[in-house]
DNA sequence: TAGTTTTTCTACGATTCGTAGAAGTATGCA
DNA sequence: TGCATACTTCTACGAATCGTAGAAAAACTA
């Protein structure tokens, strides 16, 4: 796995929006998502769709978003899930040092409680995931 | 915890140098700790020592490194230890998601058996870091 | 085929980072 | 006490990345 590289501001939040969905978004369902989430009173800048399209390209090339030709207006979809990339960077993060045991004593130590509860779980029953 | 932003490769490549030094390195010695490495042919790219001042001072800026400008040639130290940064990103990488559970379900399911032991161990006696 | 939608190409400004010269400042020695 | 030497700061530049989007080309639709 070749250096994941970490994603844009607006990468990221197309990123998540792509997550969210769970079916292929085309550029402009995309834009629209980006700029609903508007609550407030800010005057939501509304990106111009080749912004969008420009975007997704790279985000293509980098390997994060696949991109159905086949369909007219392109569907886009992530290629990993969210939880997957997560995973991916930590593990590249603690790839980096020498002494993981000393890395994860430390990650550890910072976890929320549920967090610790939920790892011991996990480490219990020693899933293996099948994707 | 301000999101720590990730290093360039010669700024990791310092910190790492900082990171292996039990006391504090002048702007020279750091120099010549990056270069010694060198083992087979490698035309060993010699950098200017105001490469490595000009480095150093960005990771004092960024908070990396703390700066002795007390003693004449300054002494330069890493601000946090090495486990403690890797165990930041990875927490910043994890609070970026909506869902840990999931996140963290995937890291624990491509972690290997020994990390599996080690994160066992360190579960069982939650034990909390005091530094 | 003419209008509309979608995609590609090209580009530009801001920021970051590796790189280092030039110039300024402090030190120590003669 | 005045310079040579060592160290630090300032300034700068080129490559890469990223947000941003216009202009042009391609595809679809009526």
């Amino acid at each position: 796995m070749k250096s994941m590289g970490s994603l844009g501001v607006l990468e990221r939040l197309m990123m998540d929006v792509l997550w969210d969905s769970s079916t292929p978004l085309t550029a402009n369902e995309l834009k629209d998502s980006l700029t609903r989430p508007n609550v407030s009173g800010t005057p939501t800048k509304q990106l111009a769709t080749t912004t969008v399209l420009t975007v997704l390209s790279r985000l293509e090339t980098k390997g994060f978003v696949a991109r159905d030709r086949s369909v007219r207006p392109h569907g886009y979809t992530a290629v990993m899930t969210r939880a997957a990339h997560t995973a991916g960077l930590m593990h590249e993060v603690l790839g980096q040092v020498p002494d993981r045991q000393a890395a994860l004593a430390r990650f550890i130590g910072d976890v929320t409680p549920q967090e610790a509860e939920t790892l011991r779980q996990l480490l219990g029953v020693t899933p293996r995931h099948t994707a």
